[in-house]
DNA sequence: AATTTAGTTCTCAAAATTATAAACCAAAGA
DNA sequence: TCTTTGGTTTATAATTTTGAGAACTAAATT
Protein backbone atom coordinates (compact mmCIF):
# COMPACT_ATOMS: atom_id res chain seq x y z
CA UNK A 1 0.00 0.00 0.00
CA UNK A 2 1.24 3.65 -0.76
CA UNK A 3 1.87 5.72 1.90
CA UNK A 4 0.81 9.62 1.09
CA UNK A 5 2.79 12.44 2.43
CA UNK A 6 0.62 14.67 3.74
CA UNK A 7 1.23 17.36 0.94
CA UNK A 8 -0.04 14.27 -1.68
CA UNK A 9 -2.69 13.98 1.08
CA UNK A 10 -4.23 17.75 0.90
CA UNK A 11 -4.21 17.73 -2.78
CA UNK A 12 -6.07 15.12 -3.50
CA UNK A 13 -8.45 16.17 -1.17
CA UNK A 14 -8.42 19.38 -2.94
CA UNK A 15 -8.85 17.87 -6.39
CA UNK A 16 -11.72 15.46 -4.15
CA UNK A 17 -13.53 18.65 -3.42
CA UNK A 18 -12.94 20.19 -7.20
CA UNK A 19 -14.79 16.65 -8.40
CA UNK A 20 -17.54 17.51 -5.50
CA UNK A 21 -18.26 20.58 -7.03
CA UNK A 22 -18.60 18.88 -10.54
CA UNK A 23 -21.29 16.77 -9.06
CA UNK A 24 -19.21 13.66 -8.20
CA UNK A 25 -19.80 11.93 -4.78
CA UNK A 26 -16.84 12.22 -2.59
CA UNK A 27 -15.11 8.88 -2.69
CA UNK A 28 -15.17 9.31 -6.11
CA UNK A 29 -13.30 12.49 -5.97
CA UNK A 30 -10.56 11.26 -3.95
CA UNK A 31 -9.78 8.23 -6.30
CA UNK A 32 -9.62 10.87 -9.15
CA UNK A 33 -7.11 12.56 -7.05
CA UNK A 34 -5.60 9.35 -5.98
CA UNK A 35 -5.11 8.44 -9.48
CA UNK A 36 -3.21 11.48 -10.51
CA UNK A 37 -1.27 12.20 -7.31
CA UNK A 38 -0.26 8.93 -7.37
CA UNK A 39 3.59 8.57 -8.99
CA UNK A 40 2.32 5.10 -9.74
CA UNK A 41 0.37 4.61 -13.28
CA UNK A 42 -1.78 1.71 -11.78
CA UNK A 43 -3.24 0.70 -8.67
CA UNK A 44 -4.70 -2.12 -7.37
CA UNK A 45 -8.33 -2.06 -6.49
CA UNK A 46 -6.85 -3.12 -2.57
CA UNK A 47 -4.09 -0.44 -2.72
CA UNK A 48 -6.98 2.48 -3.73
CA UNK A 49 -9.09 0.99 -0.39
CA UNK A 50 -6.17 0.96 1.88
CA UNK A 51 -4.41 4.55 0.90
CA UNK A 52 -7.81 6.03 0.94
CA UNK A 53 -9.69 4.53 3.34
CA UNK A 54 -12.83 3.56 1.91
CA UNK A 55 -14.91 1.08 1.72
CA UNK A 56 -14.85 -1.94 -0.89
CA UNK A 57 -17.97 -0.75 -2.23
CA UNK A 58 -17.74 3.17 -1.99
CA UNK A 59 -14.55 2.21 -4.08
CA UNK A 60 -16.21 -0.77 -6.39
CA UNK A 61 -19.40 1.91 -7.20
CA UNK A 62 -17.00 4.90 -7.49
CA UNK A 63 -14.15 2.76 -9.72
CA UNK A 64 -17.03 1.72 -11.74
CA UNK A 65 -18.59 5.23 -12.45
CA UNK A 66 -15.00 6.76 -13.38
CA UNK A 67 -14.96 3.48 -16.03
CA UNK A 68 -18.14 4.25 -17.46
CA UNK A 69 -17.36 8.25 -17.62
CA UNK A 70 -14.32 7.20 -19.17
CA UNK A 71 -12.19 9.18 -16.42
CA UNK A 72 -10.21 6.13 -15.61
CA UNK A 73 -8.70 2.88 -17.26
CA UNK A 74 -7.22 -0.08 -16.08
CA UNK A 75 -4.77 -2.28 -17.39
CA UNK A 76 -4.12 -6.24 -16.69
CA UNK A 77 -1.30 -8.48 -16.37
CA UNK A 78 -1.30 -12.49 -17.59
CA UNK A 79 -1.63 -14.49 -14.61
CA UNK A 80 -2.91 -11.56 -12.51
CA UNK A 81 -6.44 -11.65 -11.49
CA UNK A 82 -6.09 -7.78 -10.10
CA UNK A 83 -7.26 -4.71 -12.22
CA UNK A 84 -4.89 -2.38 -12.18
CA UNK A 85 -6.36 1.37 -12.63
CA UNK A 86 -5.44 4.55 -13.61
CA UNK A 87 -6.55 8.15 -14.85
CA UNK A 88 -7.41 8.35 -18.31
CA UNK A 89 -5.50 11.12 -19.65
CA UNK A 90 -6.17 11.30 -23.08
CA UNK A 91 -9.99 11.88 -22.94
CA UNK A 92 -10.53 15.87 -21.44
CA UNK A 93 -10.87 16.42 -25.27
CA UNK A 94 -14.12 14.60 -25.53
CA UNK A 95 -14.89 15.68 -22.21
CA UNK A 96 -14.94 19.75 -23.46
CA UNK A 97 -16.75 19.07 -26.44
CA UNK A 98 -19.68 17.23 -24.31
CA UNK A 99 -19.55 20.25 -21.99
CA UNK A 100 -20.21 22.46 -25.14
CA UNK A 101 -23.30 20.24 -25.95
CA UNK A 102 -24.26 20.92 -22.26
CA UNK A 103 -24.40 24.65 -22.62
CA UNK A 104 -26.06 24.36 -26.37
CA UNK A 105 -29.09 22.71 -24.43
CA UNK A 106 -29.56 25.57 -22.75
CA UNK A 107 -28.97 27.71 -24.52
CA UNK A 108 -31.74 25.91 -26.85
CA UNK A 109 -34.20 26.70 -23.33
CA UNK A 110 -33.23 29.59 -23.76
CA UNK A 111 -34.58 30.02 -27.33
CA UNK A 112 -37.61 28.03 -25.92
CA UNK A 113 -38.25 31.41 -23.39
CA UNK A 114 -38.47 33.63 -25.57
CA UNK A 115 -40.53 31.95 -28.01
CA UNK A 116 -42.91 31.45 -25.09
CA UNK A 117 -42.87 34.82 -24.17
CA UNK A 118 -43.24 36.31 -27.35
CA UNK A 119 -43.59 39.78 -27.78
CA UNK A 120 -44.70 40.54 -24.12
CA UNK A 121 -41.27 41.95 -23.60
CA UNK A 122 -39.18 42.65 -26.21
CA UNK A 123 -36.39 44.24 -24.33
CA UNK A 124 -35.98 40.96 -22.82
CA UNK A 125 -36.10 38.66 -25.61
CA UNK A 126 -33.29 40.78 -27.09
CA UNK A 127 -30.97 40.38 -23.99
CA UNK A 128 -31.25 36.34 -23.48
CA UNK A 129 -30.85 36.40 -27.34
CA UNK A 130 -27.83 37.87 -26.78
CA UNK A 131 -26.60 35.50 -24.40
CA UNK A 132 -27.95 32.49 -26.44
CA UNK A 133 -25.72 33.37 -29.40
CA UNK A 134 -22.95 33.83 -27.32
CA UNK A 135 -23.53 30.56 -26.01
CA UNK A 136 -24.18 29.14 -29.60
CA UNK A 137 -21.13 30.82 -30.34
CA UNK A 138 -18.85 29.70 -27.65
CA UNK A 139 -20.23 25.83 -28.86
CA UNK A 140 -18.87 26.33 -31.97
CA UNK A 141 -16.02 28.24 -31.35
CA UNK A 142 -14.27 26.03 -28.38
CA UNK A 143 -13.90 22.93 -30.19
CA UNK A 144 -12.81 24.73 -33.34
CA UNK A 145 -10.07 26.59 -30.73
CA UNK A 146 -9.48 22.82 -29.56
CA UNK A 147 -8.76 21.56 -33.06
CA UNK A 148 -6.56 24.53 -34.39
CA UNK A 149 -4.46 24.38 -30.30
CA UNK A 150 -3.65 20.63 -30.86
CA UNK A 151 -2.49 20.90 -34.44
CA UNK A 152 -0.67 23.95 -33.12
CA UNK A 153 0.94 21.88 -30.70
CA UNK A 154 1.63 18.72 -32.31
CA UNK A 155 4.40 20.65 -34.15
CA UNK B 1 -51.15 34.94 -9.58
CA UNK B 2 -49.54 33.80 -12.73
CA UNK B 3 -51.40 31.02 -14.08
CA UNK B 4 -49.31 29.06 -16.20
CA UNK B 5 -50.04 26.94 -19.05
CA UNK B 6 -48.44 23.12 -18.82
CA UNK B 7 -46.04 24.29 -21.64
CA UNK B 8 -44.69 27.20 -19.35
CA UNK B 9 -44.74 24.66 -16.79
CA UNK B 10 -42.45 22.36 -18.34
CA UNK B 11 -40.07 24.75 -20.07
CA UNK B 12 -39.44 26.15 -15.73
CA UNK B 13 -39.15 22.32 -14.82
CA UNK B 14 -36.41 21.69 -17.40
CA UNK B 15 -34.90 24.78 -16.46
CA UNK B 16 -34.65 23.89 -12.92
CA UNK B 17 -33.17 20.35 -13.70
CA UNK B 18 -30.34 21.79 -15.92
CA UNK B 19 -29.57 24.41 -12.79
CA UNK B 20 -29.85 21.99 -10.08
CA UNK B 21 -26.87 19.99 -12.36
CA UNK B 22 -25.58 23.67 -11.85
CA UNK B 23 -25.36 22.72 -7.59
CA UNK B 24 -28.68 25.08 -7.15
CA UNK B 25 -31.71 23.61 -5.12
CA UNK B 26 -34.79 22.47 -6.78
CA UNK B 27 -36.35 25.15 -5.72
CA UNK B 28 -34.11 27.92 -6.34
CA UNK B 29 -33.49 26.37 -9.93
CA UNK B 30 -37.68 26.45 -10.59
CA UNK B 31 -37.26 30.24 -9.62
CA UNK B 32 -34.88 31.04 -12.14
CA UNK B 33 -36.75 29.37 -14.65
CA UNK B 34 -40.26 30.81 -13.46
CA UNK B 35 -38.43 34.35 -13.88
CA UNK B 36 -36.79 33.47 -17.53
CA UNK B 37 -40.36 32.19 -18.81
CA UNK B 38 -42.76 34.59 -17.45
CA UNK B 39 -44.38 37.32 -19.50
CA UNK B 40 -43.88 39.97 -16.78
CA UNK B 41 -40.42 41.11 -15.95
CA UNK B 42 -40.35 41.00 -12.78
CA UNK B 43 -42.75 38.93 -9.54
CA UNK B 44 -43.70 39.72 -6.30
CA UNK B 45 -42.73 37.27 -3.63
CA UNK B 46 -46.27 36.13 -3.19
CA UNK B 47 -46.59 35.48 -6.84
CA UNK B 48 -43.51 33.58 -6.88
CA UNK B 49 -44.93 30.81 -4.05
CA UNK B 50 -48.17 31.02 -5.51
CA UNK B 51 -47.33 29.95 -9.06
CA UNK B 52 -44.78 27.65 -8.18
CA UNK B 53 -46.38 26.04 -5.21
CA UNK B 54 -43.63 26.57 -2.62
CA UNK B 55 -43.12 28.03 0.82
CA UNK B 56 -41.91 31.66 2.07
CA UNK B 57 -38.95 29.79 3.20
CA UNK B 58 -37.95 28.29 0.47
CA UNK B 59 -38.36 30.94 -1.58
CA UNK B 60 -36.85 33.31 0.87
CA UNK B 61 -33.97 31.37 1.25
CA UNK B 62 -33.58 30.59 -3.04
CA UNK B 63 -34.23 34.33 -3.58
CA UNK B 64 -31.65 35.43 -1.16
CA UNK B 65 -28.99 33.02 -2.53
CA UNK B 66 -30.12 34.35 -6.45
CA UNK B 67 -29.63 37.91 -5.32
CA UNK B 68 -26.41 37.55 -3.80
CA UNK B 69 -25.32 35.44 -7.13
CA UNK B 70 -26.17 37.94 -9.00
CA UNK B 71 -28.55 36.37 -11.09
CA UNK B 72 -31.78 38.18 -9.79
CA UNK B 73 -32.69 41.76 -9.13
CA UNK B 74 -35.29 43.41 -7.70
CA UNK B 75 -37.08 46.69 -8.16
CA UNK B 76 -39.49 48.31 -6.33
CA UNK B 77 -42.30 50.75 -6.51
CA UNK B 78 -43.01 54.26 -4.68
CA UNK B 79 -45.53 53.00 -2.25
CA UNK B 80 -45.36 49.60 -2.45
CA UNK B 81 -43.36 47.85 0.21
CA UNK B 82 -43.79 44.61 -2.12
CA UNK B 83 -40.47 43.75 -3.84
CA UNK B 84 -40.62 42.82 -7.34
CA UNK B 85 -37.57 39.72 -8.43
CA UNK B 86 -36.63 39.16 -12.10
CA UNK B 87 -34.16 37.92 -13.87
CA UNK B 88 -30.75 39.83 -14.17
CA UNK B 89 -30.17 39.49 -17.83
CA UNK B 90 -26.45 41.18 -18.53
CA UNK B 91 -24.06 39.50 -15.77
CA UNK B 92 -23.68 36.16 -17.37
CA UNK B 93 -20.29 38.17 -18.76
CA UNK B 94 -19.34 38.11 -15.48
CA UNK B 95 -20.56 34.37 -14.93
CA UNK B 96 -18.58 33.33 -18.09
CA UNK B 97 -15.09 35.19 -16.57
CA UNK B 98 -15.75 33.44 -13.09
CA UNK B 99 -16.21 30.01 -14.75
CA UNK B 100 -12.82 30.71 -16.40
CA UNK B 101 -11.32 31.46 -13.27
CA UNK B 102 -12.33 28.17 -11.93
CA UNK B 103 -11.21 26.32 -14.46
CA UNK B 104 -7.55 28.31 -14.38
CA UNK B 105 -7.90 27.33 -10.51
CA UNK B 106 -8.37 23.31 -11.59
CA UNK B 107 -5.27 23.78 -13.69
CA UNK B 108 -3.44 24.69 -11.04
CA UNK B 109 -4.00 21.71 -8.89
CA UNK B 110 -2.94 19.50 -12.13
CA UNK B 111 0.17 21.56 -11.87
CA UNK B 112 0.79 20.32 -8.40
CA UNK B 113 -0.03 16.96 -9.27
CA UNK B 114 3.28 17.24 -11.46
CA UNK B 115 4.81 18.72 -9.09
CA UNK B 116 4.53 16.11 -6.74
CA UNK B 117 5.07 13.11 -9.25
CA UNK B 118 8.09 14.48 -10.40
CA UNK B 119 10.00 12.48 -12.77
CA UNK B 120 8.71 9.51 -11.94
CA UNK B 121 6.37 9.06 -14.86
CA UNK B 122 7.51 11.45 -17.70
CA UNK B 123 4.47 9.82 -20.08
CA UNK B 124 2.00 11.51 -17.50
CA UNK B 125 4.00 14.47 -16.93
CA UNK B 126 3.63 15.20 -20.83
CA UNK B 127 -0.34 14.25 -20.83
CA UNK B 128 -0.99 15.80 -17.83
CA UNK B 129 1.15 19.55 -19.24
CA UNK B 130 -1.34 19.25 -22.53
CA UNK B 131 -4.55 19.24 -20.33
CA UNK B 132 -2.81 22.05 -17.86
CA UNK B 133 -1.93 24.39 -21.48
CA UNK B 134 -4.99 23.83 -22.77
CA UNK B 135 -6.96 24.84 -20.02
CA UNK B 136 -5.08 28.24 -19.77
CA UNK B 137 -5.07 28.54 -22.83
CA UNK B 138 -9.18 28.79 -22.72
CA UNK B 139 -9.31 30.59 -19.57
CA UNK B 140 -7.45 32.99 -21.53
CA UNK B 141 -8.99 32.89 -24.93
CA UNK B 142 -12.56 32.48 -23.81
CA UNK B 143 -12.38 35.93 -22.04
CA UNK B 144 -10.97 37.14 -25.04
CA UNK B 145 -13.44 35.93 -27.30
CA UNK B 146 -16.24 37.11 -25.75
CA UNK B 147 -14.87 41.04 -25.82
CA UNK B 148 -14.60 40.40 -29.34
CA UNK B 149 -17.86 39.16 -29.73
CA UNK B 150 -19.29 41.55 -28.06
CA UNK B 151 -17.40 44.57 -29.92
CA UNK B 152 -18.45 43.02 -33.42
CA UNK B 153 -21.86 42.68 -31.93
CA UNK B 154 -22.32 46.45 -30.88
CA UNK B 155 -21.99 47.37 -34.20
C1' DA C 1 -52.87 50.65 19.96
C1' DA C 2 -54.17 46.90 17.00
C1' DT C 3 -53.72 44.79 12.59
C1' DT C 4 -51.98 43.77 8.20
C1' DT C 5 -48.12 43.09 5.14
C1' DA C 6 -43.74 41.34 3.43
C1' DG C 7 -40.86 38.80 4.22
C1' DT C 8 -37.10 36.18 7.64
C1' DT C 9 -35.74 32.79 10.82
C1' DC C 10 -36.23 28.63 13.40
C1' DT C 11 -37.55 23.94 14.16
C1' DC C 12 -38.22 19.88 12.41
C1' DA C 13 -39.39 16.18 9.16
C1' DA C 14 -38.90 14.06 4.65
C1' DA C 15 -36.01 12.79 1.09
C1' DA C 16 -31.79 12.03 -1.09
C1' DT C 17 -26.95 10.96 -0.93
C1' DT C 18 -23.12 8.49 0.49
C1' DA C 19 -20.71 5.10 2.61
C1' DT C 20 -20.00 0.97 5.77
C1' DA C 21 -20.21 -3.80 6.85
C1' DA C 22 -21.43 -8.15 5.75
C1' DA C 23 -23.00 -11.53 2.68
C1' DC C 24 -22.23 -13.21 -1.63
C1' DC C 25 -20.13 -15.04 -6.03
C1' DA C 26 -17.17 -16.62 -9.68
C1' DA C 27 -12.55 -17.69 -10.91
C1' DA C 28 -8.16 -19.43 -9.49
C1' DG C 29 -5.11 -22.08 -6.61
C1' DA C 30 -3.99 -25.65 -3.20
C1' DT D 1 -13.01 -30.22 -3.03
C1' DC D 2 -11.80 -26.56 -0.03
C1' DT D 3 -9.89 -22.07 0.35
C1' DT D 4 -8.38 -17.72 -1.13
C1' DT D 5 -8.75 -13.68 -4.00
C1' DG D 6 -10.95 -9.78 -6.22
C1' DG D 7 -14.27 -7.74 -6.35
C1' DT D 8 -20.00 -6.95 -6.45
C1' DT D 9 -24.35 -6.65 -4.25
C1' DT D 10 -27.32 -6.00 -0.52
C1' DA D 11 -29.06 -4.29 3.49
C1' DT D 12 -28.52 -0.56 6.44
C1' DA D 13 -26.79 3.39 8.92
C1' DA D 14 -25.02 8.17 8.92
C1' DT D 15 -24.97 12.53 6.91
C1' DT D 16 -26.54 16.12 4.14
C1' DT D 17 -29.83 18.60 1.67
C1' DT D 18 -34.08 20.53 1.09
C1' DG D 19 -38.27 22.47 2.15
C1' DA D 20 -42.59 22.89 4.91
C1' DG D 21 -44.90 25.28 8.76
C1' DA D 22 -45.15 28.15 12.38
C1' DA D 23 -43.31 31.76 15.02
C1' DC D 24 -41.36 36.02 14.59
C1' DT D 25 -40.11 40.99 13.17
C1' DA D 26 -40.19 45.52 11.39
C1' DA D 27 -42.62 48.70 8.78
C1' DA D 28 -46.97 50.48 7.33
C1' DT D 29 -51.96 50.99 7.82
C1' DT D 30 -56.30 51.47 10.31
Amino acid sequence: MTKLTSEQKQLIEKIGIYHEQQGFPPATGRIIGLLYVSDRPHLSFEEIIDTLNISKSAASNALNLLLQMRLIEYITFPGDRKRYFGALLENWHEEVISKMDYILAFSKLLRKTNELRGSANPDMNEKVLERIEFLEFLSREVPALLDKWLKERKK
